[in-house]
DNA sequence: ACAATAAATGAACGTTGTTCAATATCGCCT
DNA sequence: AGGCGATATTGAACAACGTTCATTTATTGT
């Protein structure tokens, strides 16, 4: 038996998630359970429920990590950008490449099911805001006659857009090949919509 | 025991997939289980495993049939429209009012994620590729300069983002309320992305 | 040293997908 | 009509799953 008070909870929450993701990462979602995530860890599966509240919980929270890395990365994106149109064009790389390069990672954000009557918690649906917020910040300056409302929208549309790129094309559903292929696609739809968006 | 010879095989497999199309519509992706399918229409398990190869063969299957009837749903829509920019919303209305008539249905196909060494079958991307293709032949006619590989790709990525507006919405990710709120977003994408992609 | 306290366990339960020996029923032939 | 061979159907068995919680174990305070 782990002797006792080797780790805190904390700790033990902490090495929980890092062991899903790996496993997740690694071998993909359907190897996922909670006995391995325990095994790996060197607890056994009651010791996962006493930190959290069920396998539910623990993928949430993986998930959670996962969208604070992908945020990251889209806003050190757009810092390196001169003007908002290439911004716009390299959040879009940006979020496909975070999704090819770890698409288990990433499939299991969007692809988990939460239980029939279970809803996504607030915190977890404003992780997912606070993106398409970034894309809405950088839209803003491309189309100033608009208002906020119209531009919200316009990012919804957009980033939903990208999404279904990704998810499509990571499933094998598009019949493209490459990632190169999908970033092309991606590309293309933002500078058509932008064209359109910014243009009448 | 059901009498010998009460069904032929492809009257259960009928029923199996009417049965399961059922329990997933009315009860979710997560009531569905073998032995409900069985019990559903009066068998048990073992009988199912002598009509398919196993469960996942039986969802392909159950969603090659939705897969039908939505792509039947989007061959109508577009006899009905007199000139293809009209034909192109429709079609997105189309897809979407689909997926919002029957969401778990809908999700089934999408969400259902195939076991880590498999792939999708053959056939079954045929089905996917279709609806693109129809997309592609209501597009041809918008942009005539384009050659065709480039109008395969617009339609890629044009539907693409419809698909992703559609599964963010309905798994409430994009903070948007009501159905007509995710039409207005996809009507959003598809004009200005046609205004991009027309013009230039 | 010992009792109180709390961390960690792991057996137990009900469910899952899948298999396959056993069983029940049919159609056919004598 | 009766029985037999063929086969459609069964359901018990298996391993693995999420989840719970009485039991066990290690640590702490006195």
């Amino acid at each position: 038996m782990a002797r006792r008070n080797d780790h805190s909870r904390e700790e033990i929450r902490e090495m929980a998630l890092e062991a899903a993701e790996q496993l997740v990462s690694e071998q993909g979602p359907g190897a996922f359970s909670a006995r391995k995530v325990a095994g790996a860890i060197g607890y056994t599966v009651g010791t996962l429920y006493l930190v959290f509240d069920n396998l539910d919980d623990l993928i949430l929270q993986m998930n959670a990590r996962t969208l604070d890395r992908l945020h990251g990365r889209m806003l050190q994106a757009r810092i390196q950008c001169r003007n908002s149109r290439e911004a716009l064009l390299r959040l879009g790389e940006t979020y496909i490449r975070f999704a090819d390069e770890d698409p288990h990672r990433w499939e299991m954000i969007f692809g988990h099911r939460t239980a029939e009557g279970e809803k996504t918690p607030e915190w977890f649906q404003q992780k997912v805001a606070r993106m398409f917020a970034l894309v809405e910040a950088v839209m803003q300056p491309l189309a100033k006659r608009r208002s906020a409302p119209e531009i919200a929208q316009a990012a919804r549309a957009l980033w939903g857009g990208v999404h279904g790129i990704c998810i499509l094309a990571l499933t094998d559903k598009l019949g493209v090949a490459g990632v190169q292929s999908v970033q092309d696609l991606a590309q293309s739809l933002i500078n058509n919509y932008l064209e359109g968006f910014t243009r009448q």
